[in-house]
DNA sequence: AACATCTCTTAACCTAGATTAATGCGCTGC
DNA sequence: GCAGCGCATTAATCTAGGTTAAGAGATGTT
């Protein structure tokens, strides 16, 4: 349970570990990642601060994800053990997250995604490219660029 | 935590409903889905004997999902609040299911996600029709028709 | 039996998004 | 400065999967 300066860019868990941690964000900008067999990136999620991250498996379980920081960040380093027993309110609000996440992307198009993601995370769109989005969401860059100009033709909100 | 037998067909909770409750299967198939705003039911998932099925919100919040019966099937019914606090390693174990089906509709194709439905779920493929597990794959019927005459020509593993 | 109602499959066509490629930035480092 | 690189955008093409429609079995109901 120990305080954690790190650099932006710096990897703090690979897919494939094991003594995976659970990552409280102070400051900065983390997030994790799996990495498909086509070698293509694929973003689970975003940690800015206040939030918490890590993967979502058992401790004994080998690590799915990678976690690195988006930004320079200051964090707290849990072992999972003792995060687990106690408190079960906020594992359920992260299954609530991980539901909506998977029938939206059963469900909508990447247009509806990128929406719904711009007015859950109003402010974290301004500090990753736009291929990190492009990846949190599913989808190419290339295909975000143009949902993007579609969306500018009839503007609801702008979020320039 | 009382006991339930429900015919197949009942719906045991509807989206929007506040008094959300957790169901250990006993005996029989019980499934959670979401329909979208185009009338179109996706399956979150499904639990046979042994299971626990619900939504994966906190207490407070309407359900997202219906539950119903697809089989005759025998339940203990559960508060959240009661089961919330109580074992959080099954949480955890529940947050690594849908984390991994998250990776997966983002980085596999129908085929891919068909396959590996049939390896972790073997035998229920066998009791519920084609359509369900389209709408779990989060493809339509058609595609799904097209991807198993597909495996037919390179067969791996049958699985008729 | 006869009818309606599902379910599954096949086929023709159509779109959302992937792929590939080219261009034009704004960085960083020499 | 300028070379190099990662990033964003646009455009052309391709493809997995959606849509629509039709037919063949099943299953169920009167």
């Amino acid at each position: 349970m120990k305080r954690l300066r790190v650099k932006k860019g710096h990897i703090l868990q690979s897919s494939g570990e094991l003594n995976s941690k659970i990552y409280h964000v102070k400051s900065g900008l983390l997030r994790s990642y799996a990495i498909d067999r086509k070698g293509k990136e694929h973003i689970f999620m975003f940690a800015p601060e206040g939030w918490v991250i890590g993967d979502n498996l058992p401790p004994d379980k080998p690590s799915m994800l990678f976690i690195d920081a988006l930004e320079d960040s200051t964090l707290i380093v849990a072992e999972k053990n003792i995060e687990k027993e106690k408190n079960a309110k906020k594992l359920i609000k992260r299954l609530g997250v991980l539901q909506k996440r998977i029938i939206q992307l059963m469900s909508s198009s990447a247009l509806e995604r990128y929406e719904d993601f711009i007015a859950t995370y109003p402010d974290i769109s301004q500090r990753i490219p736009q291929r990190m989005i492009a990846s949190y969401l599913g989808v190419t860059p290339e295909a975000l660029s143009k949902v993007k100009s579609k969306r500018m033709a009839k503007p609801k909100g702008d979020n320039s």
